[in-house]
DNA sequence: AGAAAATCCTGGTGGC
DNA sequence: TGCCACCAGGATTTTC
């Protein structure tokens, strides 16, 4: 489920209180997407330094090396002094002196990986290749403009590579869109300036609005204090297929992308 | 290079 | 109740 909102809401629900925490030890569940890459017992002692971000992944800076996490497709953090023993699908405790960050991911595309340094080849194949971060002045439009120029897929699969723009996933992609007019399934190259602008400007507005409200509860989604998020109950068009647009009334309409599903609004999105 | 398809894994749901 | 097909928020890897 989680997409940057969720990652950034899931940061900031945790970041201050694992702040300065000393690891006690590490707990390993099944696999999960990659090994983490070190000896779990040689990160005991270490302190947490911060907790970042970039695009989709949380990094966790030690005082010596970093853990990069991702939540993948079904992944969901908890942190607290008082956690139950581990479940069927806990596949990663970091045990502090400050509490435990657990991380919970039935699907197990998520990952745990440990890296010296952000510059080491293992973060640079992971982080390398993405995009800018779309709440940042780095996130520009007209630079925004001109990537999509180069592309000749359909908008919403550039937005979904995330290697122009990163964070925008499945959901708030077929919302930004939707607040832009654009459908998903024009070609990125076709689109003008002026709209290129608008959608720009639409993808900061409903990130910035998901994250305010706590990101969006599909399924079991919550941040690591244990809160849901509230963004699926404004959704203009995920997950509303047949029933009445919100602006115009037409019936939403589900197509499907390169195995994902798209929502749109045929009246409100007409090119 | 870029685009499209296949792939990893599990759980939930709806149809029969 | 059981079985099966299909669906799900990601993104890498393979193939074209």
């Amino acid at each position: 489920m989680p997409e940057l909102p969720e990652v950034e809401v899931t940061r900031r629900s945790f970041a201050k209180a694992i702040e300065a925490a000393s690891i006690r030890s590490i707990r390993l569940g099944k696999p999960l997407r990659w090994p983490i890459g070190c000896e779990p017992d040689q990160l005991v002692g270490r302190r947490v330094a911060s907790v970042g971000r970039r695009g989709k992944y949380l990094l966790l800076e030690l005082d010596q090396g970093w853990l990069l996490l991702h939540l993948g497709m079904s992944g969901s953090l908890r942190f607290s002094r008082h956690l139950p023993a581990a479940g069927a699908h806990d596949h990663f405790d970091l045990v502090t002196t400050r509490g435990t960050l657990r991380l919970n991911d039935p699907r197990r595309f998520g990952a745990v990986v440990y890296v010296p340094t952000l510059a080491s080849p293992l973060a640079e194949k992971l982080l390398g290749k993405l995009g800018v971060e779309p709440l940042s002045d780095q996130f520009e439009p007209e630079v925004f403009y001109q990537g999509l120029r180069r592309r000749s897929a359909a908008i919403k699969q550039v937005l979904l590579a995330g290697d122009l723009v990163v964070g925008v996933g499945n959901i708030y992609a077929s919302e930004s869109l939707f607040l832009a007019g654009i459908r998903p399934t024009t070609l990125a190259d076709r689109l003008s300036r002026r709209r290129v602008q608008r959608l720009h400007g639409a993808i900061g507005q409903v990130l910035t609005r998901a994250i305010e409200q706590g990101g969006s509860t599909l399924r079991d989604f919550s941040s690591a204090d244990g809160t849901n998020g509230h963004f699926q109950l404004e959704a203009m068009v995920y997950g509303r297929a047949g029933l009445p647009c919100h602006a115009c009334g037409t019936p939403i309409r589900l197509i499907r992308q390169g195995q994902r599903s798209s929502f749109y609004c045929p009246v409100c999105q007409k090119t």
